[in-house]
RNA sequence: GCGGAUGUGGCGUAAUUGGUAGCCGCACCAGACUUAGGAUCUGGCGCUUCACGGCGUGGGGGUUCGAGUCCCUUCAUCCGCACCA
């Protein structure tokens, strides 16, 4: 019979489902490999055919590696707590976990169709509480750690305690908040249990602080930096503030060195570790001290500053504060009172992206203090402005107008004084000029010296008259780690006398409590402040907040490796094991957000002891975003811009005044539009005139993001049920390189579907018999097949997966051409497609006589150079780089030989044209080029 | 502004990594077989030229016997980051 593609496929998804044929156990005779998918969010609207592009990538992958002999964890589940099945539950009050479950299933049945040789029976769903149960477990393990400076590891609290037992706070050397107490074991032994508690939390890996947010009254909700446009919320257009608000933070500043070394350890894309790099933002340079001159009662003596250009110190003529700096209002003078607080106003209103936007505007007010510059006495102005961010460095920066522009700028504005530096300056009274080349001038004790012997001699300076001290910084701030939200996991966190404590490890998991509605209470307070009985031994408040959405996505790699396990995250044996993720596929979109969280646990469990490696994913590649490709209809309007009922093919489209319309592109083949069709799609048009070109009508075509609104969203199943799942799968890596992003476009479809029609032909005659025979292969048949084999294994191990599809056109071509029936080479010839097609090659496969549904494990061909190998080659000949003719000559020739035998060739002395070669150059044994 | 990526036929792309540019496929053209075909098969298909040939990898320049590939410069498109002291 002819190619049943729809049969085979559902005979053999349906017996990989009831055989568990992709179950893995830990099998230690064989060597480990973990192929791992990005999970998808379960959103309402299905897949398109954007999605499984990575899957396909990973599975045909994990099924080469299976063949290979190796031992292959290829798991797949749900990232399933999320905003939009939240905002679906506040339209509608459908509970989101029923949302969630129904949006899974059809995710499932999708993913189905398309034949994974995924184990689902490690499947995890990051809203289930047997899952989430862990996710807040670990947030235990980082509320019960501090980070040691001295062993540079997280530890357990209780080391710290001990160390402020035995010896207070004077030897600990900590990642923590900045505003730790000094104080002696004495001290600590008198604090009481909340003093104590305090204290400790300004250590632990997590930890309460207050942050500013975006506040939305109306929508009474925290936003998102995105979700807010100018001000107002993007949503419903409510007007946003700034809010302080106490929030759980993750101190991911203590891993900052570690996240960053480790990039150079890991086989991933360098766009992907450079925005990392940047994320993390190291940055060396000095601390500084700049004592307030006449410091008024109760204030700290000095204002602390972060520099990288320490040695510009002598070309300090003023000093900023971020505007929302603490010791603002008790530094303003009585008479700057005014124009003070109108610029904190001004600055209050913009928010956070307006105010990076704008870059051009010189703004600030001066408080009316003075700082002394350490280095040389100076007195010099304290200002504010908003250039200056309140959350990097210390908030405070120094001004040095000759060396950098913006400096020069505010200075220039603000007639401040512009003071040079270096004697290699150039028209600083122009601009600023941030080079350091040439001497130090105007510098004091650094006079005459260049800029690495400045920064040493200042640094050291600084060091020994107390007035500051070499400083690494880094960008990355701690991450806030609760939302104002219901669909999360909840903290397992309530509160007693104001403080954090943790509720019983055996109490876990803390289940999400029903509540009525899913917004906010009328006091402003997260959902869950609306459930009932919401309280920890009915007498102490739970934390109202949630978790955020990458909290459970940080660690779930684990949870693949044990997935039904009760009694730990994943069980030690199995973490022994499988270690590691070998290979990661996903979207560049996670490039700093769930990539570094995902390190820096891995990184905190590893320094407990329950993780074996520093780095979770040792291999990353992106997949490229598809795009939608649109296509449009052209409606011819009359003069007043009204559309008539006539619409114009694209190439005539220029005679007349148009408006373009989508159309469905599955009404579109190769831009045809199926007149019919379109008339049934928009019934408005039955009666349309319809202006042709070459009988046909043309539609336009332009790449925008696939959306419903837009039409242009492709379906995998309309694909499968047309073409199936294995021409789907083909042409999906047809399309073009894995990595690169590109429109989707179905037009090239037909092709790969040929190639499998003609790869069917292969085994059967012309009456649909399977006819293949026990014969000896050819010479040209096994070149044929080892040409493949080789060309499959070298693409899969360097991601090329595009380019194995054309190859296994070229040899099914051969292989006909041949009129190949040899079992021999068919078999090979199916495992070697087995992990691009696997349907239809398990059906050919137990046609060859082979135990039903083996091939996934069968034995992957070795490769035969021998078969390869030709006694002639055909070299290309060139005159003086211009390539002329093609010789044949046998490859055994040395390099004399060949150039006796080319210059002896008629053909070549017709190219000569009499002259006698200046040079004669060969490459390779094969490529001849001779110079005149 | 800073950083990254990309630019090759009508279209998606390929090029042994410095060695015959355009493999494979789509579309298109011609033909065969068919009652018919949106099936299958054969041939053609970068531009230009009747042809010999000439030109051709966004533009300009360079290195080299030889450049799509390396260097400089410039343009275009896309994507990140953004006053980071």
């Amino acid at each position: 019979m002819d190619y049943q593609f729809t049969e085979i496929e559902q005979k053999w998804q349906k017996h990989w489902a009831q055989n568990q044929t992709f179950k893995v156990e830990q099998d230690s005779a064989k060597p480990k490999f973990y192929v791992l998918d990005m999970f998808p969010y379960p959103s309402g609207a299905g897949l398109h055919v954007g999605h499984p592009l990575g899957y396909i990538a990973s599975d045909i992958f994990a099924r080469y590696k299976r063949l290979k002999g190796f031992n292959v964890l290829h798991p797949m589940g749900y990232d399933s707590f999320g905003l939009p099945a939240e905002q679906y539950a506040i339209q509608t009050g459908q509970h989101p976990a029923l949302t969630t479950d129904t949006n899974i299933n059809t995710y499932r049945t999708q993913l189905d169709q398309i034949g994974f040789s995924f184990d689902w029976s490690k499947e995890v769903r990051t809203s289930d509480p047997e899952y989430y149960k862990w996710t807040q477990w670990i947030f235990m393990q980082l509320f019960n750690s501090w980070y040691n400076l001295e062993t540079d590891r997280a530890e357990d609290i209780t080391t710290l305690v001990e160390k402020f037992n035995s010896a207070g706070s004077a030897d600990v050397k900590a990642v923590c908040d900045e505003d730790v107490r000094s104080f002696l074991p004495t001290d600590w032994a008198t604090m009481s249990e909340e003093e104590r508690q305090a204290e400790l939390l300004k250590y632990r890996l997590t930890y309460l602080r207050e942050s500013t947010v975006n506040w939305c009254a109306a929508l009474g909700t925290v936003l998102a930096n995105d979700e807010v446009k100018d001000g107002y919320s993007e949503r419903g257009g409510h007007p946003v503030e700034q809010k302080k608000m106490m929030q759980w933070s993750m101190r991911i500043s203590a891993y900052a060195e570690r996240l960053l070394q480790g990039l150079n350890t890991i086989d991933w894309p360098e766009p992907v570790k450079e925005m990392q790099r940047n994320w993390i933002g190291k940055s060396i340079g000095a601390s500084v001290r700049f004592a307030i001159d006449n410091v008024p009662a109760g204030l700290p003596e000095y204002i602390e500053v972060f520099t990288t250009r320490v040695d510009t110190i002598f070309g300090v003529s003023y000093l900023v504060l971020a505007p929302e700096h603490e010791l603002v209002s008790a530094l303003t003078t009585v008479e700057q009172q005014d124009a003070v607080s109108t610029y904190i106003a001004q600055t209050k209103k913009k928010s956070e992206l307006d105010r990076m936007a704008d870059t051009k505007t010189v703004s600030g007010a001066f408080t009316g203090s003075y700082v002394i510059n350490p280095v040389d006495g100076t007195r010099i102005q304290l200002w504010i402005a908003d250039y200056v961010l309140a959350g990097y460095g210390t908030g405070a920066v120094m001004g040095v107008p000759s060396g950098d522009q913006r400096d020069w700028l505010f200075a220039t504005h603000f007639n401040l004084p512009i003071i040079q530096i270096l004697d290699g300056q150039k028209d600083i009274d122009q601009q600023a000029d941030p080079t350091k080349e040439g001497v130090y001038i105007n510098s004091g004790f650094v006079n005459g010296l260049t800029y690495k012997e400045a920064i040493s001699t200042l640094n050291i300076w600084l060091e020994e008259n107390g007035a500051g001290k070499a400083k690494i910084n880094y960008r990355m701030r701690d991450a806030i780690f609760g939302r104002q939200r219901y669909w999360g996991e909840p903290l397992p966190v309530y509160f007693k006398d104001g403080l954090p404590y943790l509720i019983k490890e055996e109490e876990l998991p803390l289940l999400l409590p029903e509540i009525d509605k899913y917004l906010p209470t009328e006091t402003g307070e997260p959902p869950l402040g609306r459930a009932e009985n919401w309280s920890y031994e009915d007498q102490f408040e739970y934390e109202l907040s949630t978790m955020p959405g990458w909290a459970g996505s940080s660690w779930y790699w684990y949870r693949y490796m044990d997935s039904q396990n009760s009694s730990e995250f994943a069980s030690k044996e199995a973490i022994e094991y499988w270690k590691d993720v070998d290979l990661y596929i996903g979207g560049a979109e996670h490039a700093t957000g769930h990539l570094l969280y995902s390190r820096y646990w891995n990184k905190f469990l590893k320094d407990l002891g329950y993780v074996k490696e520093e780095e979770p994913f040792k291999k990353l590649i992106n997949q490229g975003m598809i795009q939608g490709r649109s296509n449009f209809v052209y409606r011819v309007v009359d003069e007043d811009g009204r559309g008539t009922n006539t619409l114009v093919s694209q190439g005539l489209r220029k005679d007349y005044k148009t408006t373009a319309l989508h159309v469905d592109v599955n009404i579109v083949e190769n831009e045809i539009l199926n007149i019919d069709k379109f008339k049934l799609f928009r019934p408005e048009f039955a009666e349309a005139e319809f202006i042709l070109e070459n009988e046909k009508y043309v539609c336009g075509v332009e790449v925008e993001k696939m959306s419903k609104s837009k039409f242009n969203v492709v379906n995998p199943d309309v694909l499968i049920a047309n073409y199936g799942a294995d021409t789907l799968r083909m042409y999906e890596m047809f399309l073009g390189p894995l990595e690169q992003s590109k429109p989707w476009n179905t037009n090239g479809i037909e092709g790969v579907f040929k190639f499998l029609r003609k790869f069917w032909r292969l085994f059967h005659n012309d009456q649909w018999v399977f006819s293949v025979e026990d014969s000896m292969p050819s010479k040209a048949e096994l070149k044929a097949l080892h040409k493949i084999i080789k060309k499959v294994q070298d693409d899969i191990e360097r991601f090329s997966f595009n380019t194995s599809v054309s190859s296994f056109m070229i040899a099914v071509n051969e292989l006909t051409d041949f009129k190949c029936k040899n079992r021999q080479v068919l078999e090979d010839l199916v495992i070697v497609l087995a992990s691009y097609a696997p349907h239809i090659c398990e059906e050919l496969w137990s046609q060859l006589g082979h135990e039903p549904g083996s091939l996934s494990f069968a034995k992957y061909p070795t490769f035969n150079p021998e078969y390869l190998v030709e006694d002639e080659f055909s070299y290309p000949i060139s005159v003086n780089g211009k390539t002329r003719l093609n010789l044949n000559l046998s490859l055994s020739l040395d390099v004399k030989e060949i150039e006796d035998l080319v210059l002896a060739n008629e053909d070549v002395q017709k190219y000569l044209d009499g002259k006698t070669p200046k040079k004669v150059i060969v490459v390779k044994g094969r490529i001849v080029n001779l110079v005149v």
